[in-house]
DNA sequence: TTAATAAAAGATATTTTTGTCTTTTATTGA
DNA sequence: TCAATAAAAGACAAAAATATCTTTTATTAA
């Protein structure tokens, strides 16, 4: 190839600077933003989507359809017009934050297999089978005994951040 | 909403029956293909593409796309023409899994923060940190020990499925 | 040295995820 | 009851991931 040619051939990035996440962005973004809810709940007061989205860096008004979708599913409290906005109650700041997972990306976090069989069986195992259990059972652990009010206090305290 | 109307109307699914796996499907795609050739290899046989993609179950096309990338890499081994296909060398079939999995996915999930932090950090944590590291390093832990080889005496003998 | 073979490369297409914009509905306080 | 507010809903747009098709290059064996 010669440099003329070089200069006005670029690789084909089929396979771009991908970078895969455990959890979809979408996610990402609910678990950070029922956190800072959570915290504000914590303290009393309800909270817009204007400044979560600014708290959490996240794009407002899809941030909005997440919390729409979690407000469907009863997840979240909200309430319309002035004063309004998103809130938990007590019971909500008690569900684990492995609901908010489940309603966005699914179950297969929780059952899914690592090489991406159809069904993850003992008795038709993939070869990480045995390995990847352990891995997904910690991930399940750790959603399932992490409630959404869990940080409050740490958050309050400024231990821990939710913004890049 | 009318009857009438209800028949029209369907929820506008934005949040589809999505389901979110720890690897891409590439990842997964390669992985099963990686064990495949690997155990090909193991009895001392190149394969070819398509024969890969009917036993792993996947795309042919897009797996030769992902294959070739792995060669680019030197990940894999191949030949072109008459009694060519891929094929792993003694050195390759000891390389770890998690060689594989950071050419297609990247570093993310050796390295990235949970929550979608721009960097994981001891010093400026997200809420998840401390629970979230215990995954990541089970998962590493799981890659690295796992060599592309590791699994060829199984899948020979039958213990291990790569196809849906 | 040629025909057949099989991977590599390139171009294109489809689907899903992520993100934006506009309109509607509910709530509140004046 | 009216104007302001803020979430809900709907339609649309862009980007990334997944998938397909065609052409080129390297290798082998006859
Ligand atoms: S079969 Fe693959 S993880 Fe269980
Ligand atoms: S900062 Fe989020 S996992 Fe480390």
């Amino acid at each position: 190839m010669s440099f003329i040619d070089s200069v006005y051939t670029f690789a084909p990035e089929t396979f771009a600077d991908d970078y895969m996440a455990i959890f979809s962005k979408t996610c990402e973004y609910a678990m950070r933003a029922v956190f800072y809810v959570a915290q504000k709940s914590h303290e009393g007061q309800k909270v817009g989507i204007k400044e979560i989205a600014e708290q959490i860096n996240s794009p407002e008004p899809f941030l909005a359809k997440i919390l729409q979708k979690l407000s469907r599913e009863r997840l979240i409290q909200s309430v319309k017009g002035p004063n309004g906005g998103f809130y938990f109650d007590a019971v909500s700041l008690n569900r684990p934050l492995a609901d908010i997972v489940s309603a966005i990306d699914g179950n297969d976090i929780f059952t899914g297999c690592g090489l991406g069989l159809t069904y993850c069986s003992e008795s038709n195992p993939c070869p990480l089978h045995d390995e990847f259990k352990k891995v997904r059972n910690q991930i399940t652990h750790m959603l399932n005994n992490t409630t959404i009010g869990k940080f409050n206090m740490g958050l309050i305290k400024g231990k821990f951040t939710l913004n890049k």
